[in-house]
RNA sequence: GGGGAAGUAGCUCAGUUGGUUAGAGCGCUUCGUUUACACCGAAGAGGCCAGGGGUUCGAUUCCUCUCUUCCCCACCA
């Protein structure tokens, strides 16, 4: 019966995966052992929106490296797994699959959304899950959490509030990043800066009472609609006196002062700008110093307000550029226009320009919080790996900003604030609007860019932001509206826009007599969701609890109704190491008492670098706040991965490596082996399936080492059971089974301190190494000729214990096999392995053997011998080979074979070559000898040197010695 | 504007305090199918370590400048 030749990962690794997980030996809880250190890690939470990528995968196999390698130190190992709810990414991917069966959240309403959402995240929850089971991870299932289960909820109510409690969460009206698509506000993280092509507009603006007008450069001239002031430089002399003076802003010829605020730059453009308080951050700050009002002109939705004057109101504010500036050049105030590429904030998520929007948010105070943080690093409570990231820390949290943690969306923690006394609605509606507003009087068609539209006409609805297309509809009346006004009763759409595909369902609801046909092709511009109109019937008093309260403290008035917002995705993540161990109180006994006392704060945390700010940092932050404790001791950052191209890989791009499909088609050993090799930390680096095909073919070598070895004895002998902390081998009797044992020694020793200085690449790199290039093409050779079995299978024994955190699946298939399948024990709970001795005699001895081989081998292809014409060193033919090794270890003189033709020594053999080859050989010495030549001129250079120090000397002369004994031998 | 990383073999990357003839994997060339493995074995070819200058007995390594690439942060309209 022969063993099939190649490993095959899928015939293993999911029965191995069982049998772990059934084991139960996950959970620290009922490992053996004392255990009384603990190693804990929190997973950070994949998203429950759709599959795991590279990037998971990457970061699984560093931390189960980590956790089997302390599971195996005799450690409490913990790794809590779980999913996060993540907000915005699961809202969309949800709306956008209610797009497609044709309705909307709108029209479902808040709690059928979310009952929507939830059966979404049972069925992705769970693929991911799988996926994460796939990987090999040897988390603790039963500890499993999710963001938005009722522990961590509850979790996330304490924390708000307590800083509410605490002060430190506050509600404001404020300039804040507005998405226009998502239509949700955004934190300053969740906004990524682009360079795009754009103009730069000089726009003249006249002076009051003067023929004097002051130039203004812009690269937003519809903004000047909501100008208040013009500001310069108080240094310029350009403008000194012009200061205090007072313009005439363009097209809406509204009065506004000229300012001074050292925050102008005075080399950039004309060294004057417009102050447009209520749609630049900057303006807004300039306003505030002033005493500036704000006029808000474009809307949530990203087109100009009825403030923007009845010509341009409703149009989306690209459109609205163009006849601004079309207005301008008419009335000769265009001054010049440039391009210019400049950076424009877009939203991280979907892109779109950020139109920032005066609103209501709540605020996180970060400053109180960073402090603490800044110090948990530089007093080395938490090391960060690499260290270089620490400046990158420090300087984030030093210019740090309050964080807006609310979002208007509907998916996520429900902010825990009521406010006395509900909104009463009276009316809503909407309106669709299909033409530029720049006509007046009485319409009966528009036209569009050559269409006409009429009473009548259908019309097919896209949205001005993203050219989506949403529905079709009749035009009713040719007004400024297309559809106007239909009653609408459902009190929870507060904010937020509705989709024409629900307004046209309404229409139809509504007027049955209406047809809506989608033959007839046109455009809407724009449409509208009015707001509610409400009215309070109680005081307005905010309540901050985790509960509904009951009766208002200050009116006795006992409707309330809950913020509709909820809070930023990252708010509950930043609670995670301690929320998933039970902060606060055990959460009501769900999670095990004791939990957070033993785990946390966590040893390590191990994530991509490009969340240092939006998870890590906030990690620190909230948990020194809340548990008065660091998170975690040692942030390990591990670098991103790259396709081919260098840039980052992108599903959306196609660039991908699929983690799934390389698992399926090399085992997830080769995967794991190529992604934890190929990077180092903090370093982004790239990765193509051929690297995983190199390691597939490694896993494969390290399967057949084991076909031999466990081919060699049938089962039970050899291996003793050996206690942790003494693995002794059988006495060595050669010097081949010393120079094993010391080259086993020193990888031992070396692959620990790798693994303890987070140096996981070079750790398996050397076992890579050793397993492939000393232990199997050599050491196994021997072994042939030696036959020493106890000790093959012990290294062995030893190797597949380094290599199990590394590549699980296949060692411990591999031991079991070995070990003839004892029941419940795995190479999974196997002490991690101690070094033993060195012998660097037989090391030493060794290396000069390997050479004498490696030269005889070099000789036979450069004087083109046949293997069979050397006789004893043939390539590929170990066995005999290792003949020959045994004899040079044990000091037997070595046997060549005796042919005809001249006699050459090489090293420690010598040998008899057939005559004709003799010349060929000469070539080949005459070259090798040209080498050592100039090497030996290099160390005679080296040696005149009069200031070498003794040490450095002593090797040099060492080096010459042997080269001039080299030299001699040819 | 501020900060960071990188430039080593055709490709992807190691190279730990300055000191062997600078390494590995893939690819390439040649040889070999001998019972663990062709997802293999053996032997090779291939590098002014981006470039200039400096420190040193000695620099891929330390300093400095230049060039090139990438990334992060930032309210120059």
């Amino acid at each position: 019966m022969s063993q099939p030749t190649a490993y095959d990962p899928r015939s293993v690794e999911h029965d191995l995966y069982r049998r772990w997980e059934s084991s139960g030996f996950f959970n620290p809880d009922t490992l053996l052992g004392k255990r009384a250190k603990a190693f804990s890690i929190a997973m950070p939470p994949p998203n429950v929106t759709g599959d795991l990528h590279i990037g998971h995968a990457l970061t699984i196999a560093l931390e189960d490296l980590m956790i089997r390698h302390a599971r195996m130190n005799g450690q409490a190992a913990l790794w809590v797994p779980g999913t996060d709810h993540a907000g915005i990414a699961t809202q969309i991917k949800v709306e956008r699959m209610l797009e497609e069966t044709g309705t909307s959240r709108h029209e479902i309403g808040r709690e059928v959304f979310l009952k929507h959402v939830w059966q979404w995240k049972e069925r992705y929850g769970d693929t991911i899950t799988k996926q994460i089971r796939a990987m090999g991870a040897s988390c603790d299932w039963s500890r499993e959490r999710f963001t938005m289960d009722e522990g961590l909820t509850e979790a996330v109510q304490a924390a708000f509030v307590k800083l509410y409690d605490d002060g430190l969460i506050y509600r404001a009206k404020r300039l804040i990043n507005w998405c226009p698509n998502d239509q949700t506000a955004l934190s300053d993280l969740e906004v990524r800066h682009e360079e795009r092509a754009g103009s730069l507009w000089y726009i003249n603006y006249r002076v009051k009472k003067s023929s004097h007008s002051i130039t203004v450069a812009t690269t937003r001239p519809e903004t000047l609609l909501g100008d208040t002031a013009v500001a310069v430089n108080p240094k310029d002399t350009r403008y000194k006196a012009l200061v205090g003076k007072r313009v005439i802003v363009p097209i809406v010829d509204r009065e506004v002062p000229i300012v001074a605020d050292a925050r102008v730059e005075m080399d950039f453009g004309t060294g004057a700008v417009k102050v447009t308080p209520a749609h630049d951050l900057l303006d807004a700050e300039i306003a505030k110093t002033h005493g500036l009002h704000a006029i808000r002109v474009i809307g949530p939705d990203g087109t100009m307000t009825e403030k923007a004057g009845r010509d341009l109101a409703g149009l989306p504010v690209h459109e609205a550029r163009v006849l601004i500036v079309e207005a301008l050049d008419r009335d000769g105030l265009l001054e010049k226009t440039e391009d210019y590429r400049s950076n424009v904030a877009v939203c991280d998520r979907c892109s779109t320009h950020i139109e920032p929007q005066e609103s209501d948010q709540w605020f996180v105070n970060m400053a109180p919080l960073a402090k603490p943080a800044s110090a948990a690093v530089r007093s080395g409570k938490i090391r960060i790996v690499p260290k270089r990231f620490e400046k990158v820390y420090f300087h984030w949290l030093e210019n740090i900003q309050d964080w807006c943690v609310s979002r208007q969306l509907w998916w996520g923690h429900r902010i825990p604030v009521w406010y006395c006394g509900g909104p009463k609605v009276k009316r809503m509606g909407f309106s669709a609007s299909v033409a530029p507003r720049l006509k007046h009087g009485k319409v009966t068609t528009w036209r569009i860019r050559d269409h006409h539209f009429n009473v009548g006409d259908t019309v097919t609805f896209i949205h001005s932001g993203t050219g989506k297309f949403t529905g079709q509809g009749t035009i009713t009346d040719i007004d400024r509206t297309a559809v106007r006004q239909l009653p609408l009763t459902d009190p929870t759409h507060h904010q937020g826009r509705w989709t024409l595909a629900h307004a046209i369902r309404r229409i139809q609801s509504h007027y049955p007599d209406r047809k809506v046909t989608p033959d007839t092709e046109a455009w809407v511009y724009r449409y509208r969701y009015t707001a509610p109109r409400t009215a309070r019937n109680g005081c307005g008093e905010v309540i901050v609890s985790h509960t509904q309260p009951t009766r208002c403290p200050t009116c006795s008035g006992k409707t309330f109704v809950q913020d509709e917002d909820v809070l930023d995705t990252w708010f509950s993540s930043g609670l995670w190491t301690f929320s998933t161990l039970g902060w606060p109180n055990n959460q009501k006994g769900r999670v095990k008492r004791g939990d957070l006392k033993r785990f946390h704060p966590t040893s390590v945390m191990e994530t991509g670098w490009d969340i240092l700010f939006f998870w890590v940092a906030r990690m620190v932050m909230l948990s020194l706040y809340f548990t008065g404790e660091v998170p975690f001791r040692t942030v390990y950052l591990n670098g991103l991965i790259l396709d081919d191209e260098g840039k980052k890989m992108s599903k959306s791009k196609g660039t991908g490596i699929d983690p799934l499909v390389m698992t399926e088609k090399y085992g997830t050993d080769a995967m794991r082996l190529a992604l934890v090799i190929g990077q180092s930390a903090g370093q982004d680096f790239k990765m193509n399936e051929q690297k995983i095909a190199g390691m597939r073919n490694f896993v494969n070598k390290l399967w057949n080492i084991g076909n031999y070895v466990t081919g060699i004895g049938n089962g039970e002998s050899g291996i003793a059971e050996r206690s942790r902390s003494t693995t002794h081998h059988p006495p060595p009797t050669t010097p081949t089974d010393r120079w094993i044992l010391s080259r086993l020694s020193a990888v031992t020793e070396e692959a620990t301190d790798a693994i303890q200085r987070f140096d996981f690449s070079a750790a398996g790199q050397r076992l890579l190494d050793f397993a492939w290039h000393e232990f199997a093409d050599w050491y196994l050779e021997i072994h042939k000729a030696e036959r020493n079995d106890a000790l093959l299978r012990e290294v062995f024994d030893v190797l597949l214990r380094l290599l199990h955190p590394f590549a699980p699946f296949v060692t411990e298939q591999l031991w079991q096999q070995l070990r003839a399948r004892r029941k419940n024990e795995f190479l999974m709970l196997a002490a991690w392995p101690q070094p033993g001795r060195r012998s660097t005699v037989d090391e030493k001895r060794f290396a000069e053997f390997r050479a004498t081989v490696a030269a005889l081998r070099n000789f036979r292809m450069h004087s083109g011998h046949k293997p069979h014409e050397i006789g004893h060193v043939v390539p590929g033919n170990h066995t005999r080979a290792w003949l020959t090794l045994y004899e040079r270890l044990g000091h037997v003189s070595l046997q060549g074979t005796a042919r005809e033709g001249s006699r050459i020594g090489l090293g420690y053999a010598s040998f008899h070559f057939p005559a004709a080859r003799v010349k060929a050989y000469e070539s080949w010495k005459k070259k090798e000898r040209l080498g050592l030549t100039q090497y030996l001129k290099r160390l005679d250079a080296q040696l005149k040197n009069t200031k070498l120090p003794d040490h450095v000397r002593k090797q040099v002369e060492a080096k010459r010695d042997d080269v001039l004994r080299r030299q001699k031998e040819l």
